[in-house]
DNA sequence: TGCTAATCGAGACGGTACGTCGTGTCTTTTT
DNA sequence: AAAAAGACACGACGTACCGTCTCGATTAGCA
């Protein structure tokens, strides 16, 4: 935390880190001890002791701030290696979702936001490409231990594991069955079906 | 259009449906004219001649009402019977994507507006769960067909399907290749593999 | 004083006086208590639990706020009747003086503010009629009196006084002796020439 | 004028002159142009290629600024010598008003300025006695003529005739009949009451 | 020649006020 | 009982201006 009871000073005629930092390290509080309707932009300047201004020279709207507290607070998620896809998948999203469910769903609203605010788009796209890249990697690690039927699109899949993970999302739905979800998603392309233990299909 | 310039008045002791009419027709019309930051309470009560009593007796908070402007200007969307799965789910995609891209992407401020407004999600809930039903439809068409693997999962397909409809929408991807995506959503769970004309797997 | 710690309601499709009353109230003791600086809308609106808009629904502007807290202010000055034109003239200017060193000088900055906002002009113009008006009630019965020189431009003679005492004002000298000031301005008119009691000319 | 394109730079470890004529030089300008809301410390530093720090070396608030692009734009405003009192002082405020109505009413801004910032008292209060001193110079050629009664007040009646012209600004009455005006002020000063031309007593 | 000292342009900063806007609640009057 | 009407409290928004600050570059005069 940067709230030393003491303002910050400009350094010059150039931005300061520090204020930013002071802003995002605020930002990130305030969401954890408020969640998002507590997150005004009045409220981040006064508890990080900023000023608006500094705020908007900083980030050019309240969606951009709330991604950049976003992709601060994202760490990596831990993409698992169990040895069978279906496990990866299964505790890859398991993180993740525990990642969302102890984070009042900020990245929801950060895709919520950027149905308004058409600035944010780019930005999303290409943290989902940055998404794409992790999930194909661990896709090639199946395929290398030959779990994938030939010919299987990685990318469609590595697309259709991040779908079904906003969807589930975004209709708050992240206290499903992990295993489940996996299978469900990745079963179509393996090489030999599996039945999952105890499924059915419905 | 419900705009006479004269207001209506009250019918006695009983709801008056032309109230939630006008209100209702003029919130699409602003929707189309305005776009979705126009289309506030106060607008709509005043260029529908309500009152904001009026439509927060009718709907409980913006996003109901918002939901029930969605619900109405959604007709049947056309799922198409063309004779094969990839076929039938390109067309329908095409045609619902066609209906989104027209609509000011209103479905995807819904989607927004419940992550904030807890009260939306019954009704999401219970959206998804009807065009799950309709998908479902298609599907078992292609299934007496003999399209299907064995033991395709017909609700994680057809949900599937929706979650990347959901994605593409929310990434403000609705121009992409249908015939591709309809390809790549549903190849895993076809019996013979066939190549996508034109395709090349990534 | 109205701030009962509740807040008002509306009291249905039309302005509700409490609220403009609570909002002077609090103005002229907010003037009182921390000077004109600590006069602003943010600070009125909180402490008389009104909102901005419902102070902006009533004034256009500060500066029209402040002209009312003014006129709502002054009560009758009191002018005097003392039997002679230059001690009328003396003790009601040193009432008027006397009420705007109690005043933080607010009429001083009315003055100010008129001259960049110029939406105040008309109200200053017809407030500063009625002095005028009162002013030439008191000149009236000296005239009777006989005190007055023929011919004597009444108006000419009100105008001076008020030009003098706003002169006064804006340069900060409320201090002076009365008798000295009043026998200045009025002397000139007067039938018999009467000196001032120590006075000297400069 | 100053802006040159291209900065200047220190001259050495003294101040150096060039800037703060820009930054009059650019202030007057403003003025001119965009009135008394465009001048703002921002604006002055921008266009005059100054900056801030720089401004507030040279003066210590905002108001001392203004009083010295007054006191620069400010020549000697011609009084008149006429032949007779009521002449003079009508040609010589007919001077006055004039350059007020040319220069956006920078001196009542000056005043009003004056009733927050308390700083510039002190230079206000030097300049009225500069100007008192100036019309007692007209006054004693008067008194020299004969003009003026036995025993006239001669800096009551100076103050008299500034009273009268601050008065006549900041009403915004600076279009009134000189003549009318200057007679008003001066006739009860005289030794033979006249009558002025066309005039009539209200 | 190098060192010191003050000024300069530049512009970020904290602070504070502004006026506007949107939401959901409320009360009155009319039907 | 429901309708129109619209004022109200609340609170967020983004902008603007003020006066302070720190930097790096500049240059005169001193050592």
């Amino acid at each position: 935390m940067s709230q030393v009871g003491i303002s910050r000073r400009s350094i010059g005629a150039r931005p300061n880190p520090e204020a930013a930092a002071a802003i995002l390290d605020t930002a990130a509080r305030i969401l954890a001890e408020k969640g998002l309707k507590g997150l005004t932009t009045e409220a981040i300047a006064r508890e990080a002791r900023a000023s608006k201004s500094t705020l908007y020279r900083w980030w050019p709207s309240r969606g951009a701030l709330l991604l950049a507290v976003y992709m601060r607070m994202k760490q990596d998620h831990g993409y698992a290696d169990t040895g069978s896809l279906i496990g990866d998948v299964a505790v890859s999203l398991s993180n993740l979702f525990a990642f969302w469910r102890g984070n009042g769903s900020v990245f929801a609203l950060i895709i919520a936001e950027a149905q308004t605010d058409k600035t944010l788009l780019p930005a999303l796209d290409s943290f989902r490409e940055e998404r794409v890249g992790e999930w194909k990697e661990v896709l090639e690690r199946a395929q290398v231990r030959g779990e994938l039927r030939a010919g299987a699109d990685l990318r469609a899949l590595a697309e259709s594991i991040i779908a079904h993970a906003w969807f589930h999302l975004l209709t708050a739905r992240l206290h499903v069955d992990m295993n489940r979800l996996a299978f469900d998603i990745v079963h179509p392309y393996l090489k030999s079906p599996h039945r999952i233990a105890g499924g059915q299909n419905t």
